[in-house]
RNA sequence: GCGCCCGUAGCUCAGUCGGAUAGAGCACCAGAUUCCUAAUCUGGGGGCCGCAGGUUCGAAUCCUGCCGGGCGCGCCA
């Protein structure tokens, strides 16, 4: 609809050569825009103030001159300037009715802008460390992440979805070491459980599950010998040394893998319950057998972006922006972390995308240069790599903040949030804020209010709609569809009104919401898109005694229906028929 | 100390690229159904957009400073 309003003001702009000029470096399109008052018309521009300095004439006259030279179009009814120089644009009917059609004709692809190839997006999210199960705080990330992608393909964009396993490190072999422990406590052995370790009663169970041909064991006594005081981490690096000898490496790797897996697989199983699934999960491990790692550090040696002190490899980051230079590989010899995170990266553009979206919680805002930099340094570009920073979710039960820590075991976990709110109400409270909003979860609330939640206030509409046309069968009737589109012009009251100019800008909606990242745009969209109905259902009848009424209304109420289960679906949220 | 994010109604939050009289839900007050689901609708009260400057036709929005809150500043991951 808004390009209806901006290909008029272009083809206007082209007939009139002492605004060109001036005119040359203005996106029309990006002067238009929906009105916030319906007294001011559906769309108006502001490209007459724009000019104004530019071309040095008074916005009004530049405003007469363009609606002097505006063509004659059936979608427009009306034109007038307004306020300082706004240029208003009343749709007309005709305008209103083509786009209903277009729902009809449409259906499920309504708002979905033709596919396209390029650019190749790779969308990486949640990518939480398998040492335990999601929490609270990754569902958002999940939710958001999965929103996301699928507004990124609704806009038309090749996007694939991303999870980064990791499974390297020092964090491995403290689960190992804290599935052993948990095996041996249940064959008797008496264990102090270190500080350190992973206390969640997922250990346990794994420790139960797994294949513990590989683990022997071990007598208390030799637990405890030589063991550090006072340290945690020095005593939990103390245990998984114990380990190591007594299992052997691979009888311990054994462990951790299986370990590993088993929550990885969790996990999995938890976000696609969830509805969140991923293209491919990309595992850390995989970046030092490939010598993915081992190919980053060449190109950034090659380039000259690497140098040795204190027995280190530093990169430099500061050349890039970062406030100080980071070590890649350590004086022990072993890669740090950030030296996998940019061999990712690197492979990321390698495997042929162009656009890296990560989403990042807020913690990790000051990782953002340095992985750029990364970028930059390796001959890519370092706007290649958009970063997303969530903020945090506070989980409340009532007056009670929660604590949530893997290791202490203190957590919330996803499972338990999505149980007790339903998978629907947690999709869409996840996203109905913007991202860089710090969230405050009170599970008493969406509990004990949950029928007020407003994701079933819409659902409610689309069940509502669902229900008219049970109805409409139980009469005998039937939805004459032609005889609907043929008399759309009974549509006049304002009720019908509004919510035509509401399902027109469905298309606006997504687009902006896709660009911005921003899935609460569609929330709240689909919030005022229920209103209108409600407003409309509660003002007239639908399935009324004339027939080319009746057909009309009914054409309206189905659109309605379509977009609101279009948008529903990007969110991830349901659209039941009946409530 | 330095860096990033945030500050909008009693509460929780929207507010697009700077646009016209700043919006919604909850809560509060008053109403609506012989009729398609009352999980609904209609009306009402409620604001120094943290504070102070600046930019301009125009600022909640951009810039600077300050105040308040969150997070980050490892040869951890």
């Amino acid at each position: 609809m808004k390009s209806i309003v901006a290909h008029l003001l272009e083809n206007a702009l082209a007939t009139l050569p002492e605004l060109a000029d001036a005119s040359a470096d203005i996106a029309v399109a990006s002067t238009v825009e929906r009105t916030r008052d319906p007294s001011h018309g559906d769309f108006a521009s502001n490209i007459a103030m724009r000019l104004a300095k530019p071309a040095r004439m008074s916005p009004r006259d530049i405003a007469a001159k363009i609606i002097e030279n505006l063509a004659d179009s059936e979608l427009v009814d009306e034109i007038a300037i307004a306020g300082p120089g706004f240029i208003n644009f009343h749709l007309s009917a005709v305008a209103l009715h083509r786009e209903l059609l277009t729902v009809l004709d449409q259906g499920t692809r309504y708002g979905r802008q033709p596919a396209r190839k390029a650019p190749r997006i790779l969308l990486e999210f949640v990518s939480a460390n398998p040492t335990g199960p999601l929490h609270v705080g990754h569902g958002r990330h999940a939710a958001y992440g999965a929103t996301v992608g699928n507004l990124l393909e609704a806009a038309g964009y090749p996007v694939e979805r991303e999870y980064y396993v990791n499974d390297a490190g020092r964090q491995m072999d403290i689960l190992g070491v804290s599935v052993w422990l948990r095996w041996l406590e249940a064959q008797g052995v008496d264990i102090s459980f270190p500080e350190a370790g992973y206390h969640g009663d997922y250990i346990r169970d794994i420790a139960d599950s797994i294949n513990t041909e590989a683990c022997s064991v071990v007598d208390a006594e030799r637990l405890v010998h030589g063991l550090p005081e006072d340290d945690k981490e020095a005593i939990i690096e103390a245990l998984i040394k114990t380990a190591k000898d007594a299992l052997g490496a691979d009888g311990f790797d054994h462990i951790r893998q299986q370990a590993l897996e088993s929550i990885r697989a969790d996990i999995e199983e938890d976000l696609a319950e969830f509805g969140v699934t991923f293209d491919r999960w990309y595992s850390e491990q995989s970046l030092t057998t490939s010598n993915r790692i081992d190919e980053a550090l060449a190109v950034l040696e090659q380039r000259g972006m690497l140098y040795e002190e204190d027995g280190a490899t530093w990169f430099r980051a500061t050349d890039f922006g970062d406030e100080k230079d980071r070590v890649v590989v350590r004086e022990n010899g072993n890669k740090t972390y950030f030296a996998s995170d940019i061999a990712y990266h690197f492979d990321k553009r390698e495997r042929g995308f162009d656009h890296l979206i990560d989403i990042l919680g807020a913690d990790h805002h000051g990782y953002v240069t340095r992985v750029q930099g990364g970028l930059a340094a390796m001959g890519y570009a370092a706007e290649d790599l958009e970063v997303e920073l969530m903020q945090f979710v506070a989980l409340y039960r009532g007056n009670q903040r929660m604590q949530m820590s893997t290791r202490s075991g203190e957590f919330d976990t996803l499972r338990q949030l999505r149980a007790e709110v339903g998978n629907d109400a947690a999709r869409f409270f996840y996203v109905s804020r913007s991202n860089d909003q710090h969230l405050d979860f009170d599970l008493d609330v969406a509990k004990s209010e949950s029928n007020d939640n407003p994701v079933y206030y819409i659902q409610y509409a689309h069940a509502r709609i669902a229900s008219v046309f049970r109805q409409l069968a139980e009469r005998s009737l039937e939805w004459d569809t032609p005889s609907g589109s043929e008399n759309l012009a009974l549509l006049t009251e304002p009720q019908e009104k509004a919510l035509m100019t509401t399902l027109s800008r469905y298309p606006e909606v997504i687009d902006l919401a896709a660009n911005n990242r921003a899935p609460q745009h569609l929330v709240h969209y689909l919030r005022d898109l229920a209103n209108d109905f409600h407003t409309y259902y509660n003002a007239h009848a639908f399935i009324v005694d004339d027939d080319k009424q009746r057909n009309a209304r009914l054409l309206l109420i189905r659109a309605t229906q379509i977009v609101i289960a279009n948008g529903l679906a990007i969110l991830g949220v349901s659209a039941p028929e009946t409530m």
